[in-house]
DNA sequence: TTGTGACTATTAGTCCGTC
DNA sequence: AGACGGACTAATAGTCACA
């Protein structure tokens, strides 16, 4: 299963949740607000540091935001099948 | 915490648990010998992208691999503190 | 069977802006 | 507040000869 293009929106997902704009997020990551939201709408392909650096702006470990990129993915599997996911 | 240095690692465990050497491992993904044992080492800094790739080569979901890199940089972490990890 | 330095082509990542 | 584009520079992708 490829969950690479479920990566980003977990990103999003991660900094709606800390009420960060995209722009703040992406100063305090020291990184470049369009970059951000080119990785958050999943056009761009970012490196590990990259992701790293990110995950640690919003106080995550990274193996967590790509857990929720796995969920998010087969929830968007299952949503095409009917099957319900977690509410 | 930073679990970057232990990305490389993480797929060297999971390719030797694979019996895959390095050589057939780069061959089945496609990839160089040479650029596989960068990655592994951890001096290169791999894209979303080619570690999706190498993930998908050894059957499994690229969060496996982080949640694998995760538990080695804790039982790094724990091993310098003499705490006991998963044994 | 793997590590390493050096290399070129490609892409990550920045900075300017508009919508 | 965020999507999106162009032009740019720094870094990575990917390869090779050799240890």
């Amino acid at each position: 299963m490829d969950i690479t293009p479920f990566v980003g929106p977990a990103f999003r997902q991660l900094r709606e949740r800390a009420n960060l704009s995209q722009e703040g997020f992406a100063l305090e990551a020291g990184l470049d607000r369009t970059y951000v939201s080119g990785i958050e709408r999943g056009v761009r392909n970012p490196s590990l540091k990259s992701m790293q650096r990110l995950a640690e702006t919003l106080g995550v470990s990274l193996d967590k935001v790509f857990v929720l990129a796995a969920r998010l993915a087969k929830e968007q599997a299952s949503s095409r099948t009917g099957r319900q996911g977690r509410t």
